[in-house]
DNA sequence: GCTGTTTGCGTACACTGTACGTTGTAGCAC
DNA sequence: GTGCTACAACGTACAGTGTACGCAAACAGC
């Protein structure tokens, strides 16, 4: 038992000094992303990271309470990747706002597009303190932007909304009809049960996505959303 | 072994035309459904399932290809229960149409509610017949509101987005602060995190879900999102 | 009758997250 | 120094997962 240690003559500091990097919080969860982001979600076993670290499984319970405790800093680990505009503390045009607020979310989902395991994560996991801050952030821009609390309220879940879930369903799209992937066959099973007569529209939207030219569809929806939340500055008397 | 077919007499026919409904596949996603309509996903094994049916595990097995095939036939078994609004195959004005898409959308929010496990499931499943036929008559619609295809391509993820992605993040919302579930504490954890001086915004935020006076807000942004959409009509030379 | 196919069943395997107990060692009080 | 406490690393063990495989009973067509 503990084969490592008593090797050498040198029973003080055995192999921890000799070249693994000692374990600390910060390490399982950056090991933990480099693992998921080649791999995916899948690759992430505890065991399975324990061996990329060089160390045994029940050792990362020293640092992390369990499995979803980790899920929960890596997604926030990865939301501080997201880019702060700078000047957002100070007064701004209502314009202003706005525009920040579109390079906030354009940000998001580079960072999701980046971490493709993190969009699926993002909403089974408690926000942590980088992920706050971004709520803080984009919260703090659509009051600035001018317009009336119950407006602001939703116009914030309807852009965040709009970065996962647009990026969720891309992502998803992309690991179905993906040739690396195993999933061909099912999506062959797929193509072949959405014959043309029956389902034209369905069939013509899924030509259009493989023809690749969906490209800029996130920020135009964007676009949209935040030009509708403008529209709806004064008495909010729409809709129905 | 095999300790129920050799108790009567009668080892033709045994048991299985006593009192257990024959297994299909039809009974097998119902079932399946039921077990997660009350108990969540985390309920849903196959050992678990088959149980519930009065089976043993493998015999599901000759009716399902998998548990992912068994999940994507849930996913399309609730697919079925949104509502098709009539009239939907003759002409239509833009505005009929619109309302129509805006009777799917709720319909379809509806539905996920009703089967809270179903919104986590519905991006990472393939779509089934129900489904596509759902995207079909969605796709038809978009197409009879008379915008142009481009815009029609995008305001279908678009409402669909929203409706998939609003009652996702609904729910998380739910389960992490309901009373009734074991993520109580986790749910102090956040608010002890997050102290009302340095996120405000936040606080007010999660304060204002707190109250429950979010109600409608999905009706509203998806109302901005169809506004939107129609607004978009001729040239499309819009923002950036 | 015989034969091939389907359906239910039991066992077994590889894998998961993690509870628990043991062990070496660092830090501190005396 | 000795003793005590705290902790990190470890090994084992357990319950639970999806499912591959093989066997037996029931039913189909001949």
């Amino acid at each position: 038992m503990r084969p490592n240690q008593q090797i050498g003559g040198q029973t003080l500091v055995p192999e921890t000094s000799k070249e693994r990097p000692p374990l600390t919080r910060e390490s399982i969860v950056s090991a933990a992303v480099a693992l998921a982001d080649d791999g995916g979600l899948r690759a992430l076993s505890m065991r399975n990271l324990a061996k990329h670290l060089g160390y045994e499984v029940m050792s990362l319970y020293n640092h992390v309470a369990n499995k979803h405790e980790l899920l929960t800093l890596m997604v926030d680990q990865v939301a501080g990747e997201i880019t702060r505009p700078q000047g957002a503390d100070e007064p701004l045009a209502g314009e202003e706002s706005i525009a920040m607020i579109r390079a906030v979310a354009v940000s998001a989902r580079d960072v999701l597009v980046a971490h493709p395991w993190a969009a699926p994560l993002w909403q089974r996991v408690l926000p942590g303190l980088a992920r706050i801050r971004f709520m803080e952030i984009l919260l703090c821009l659509f009051d600035k932007a001018g317009l009336p609390s119950d407006v602001a309220h939703y116009g914030f879940h309807a852009v965040t909304n709009h970065v996962v879930g647009y990026t969720l369903q891309e992502q998803e799209m992309m690991s179905n009809f993906d040739e690396f992937d195993d999933l061909d066959q099912r999506a062959r099973e797929f193509l072949v049960d959405i014959d043309v007569e029956r389902f034209p529209y369905t069939v013509a939207h899924v030509e259009q996505h493989l023809a690749g030219d969906t490209g800029s569809s996130f920020e135009l929806v964007l676009d949209l959303i935040l030009d509708g939340l403008t529209r709806l500055d004064g008495t909010g008397s729409r809709g129905r």
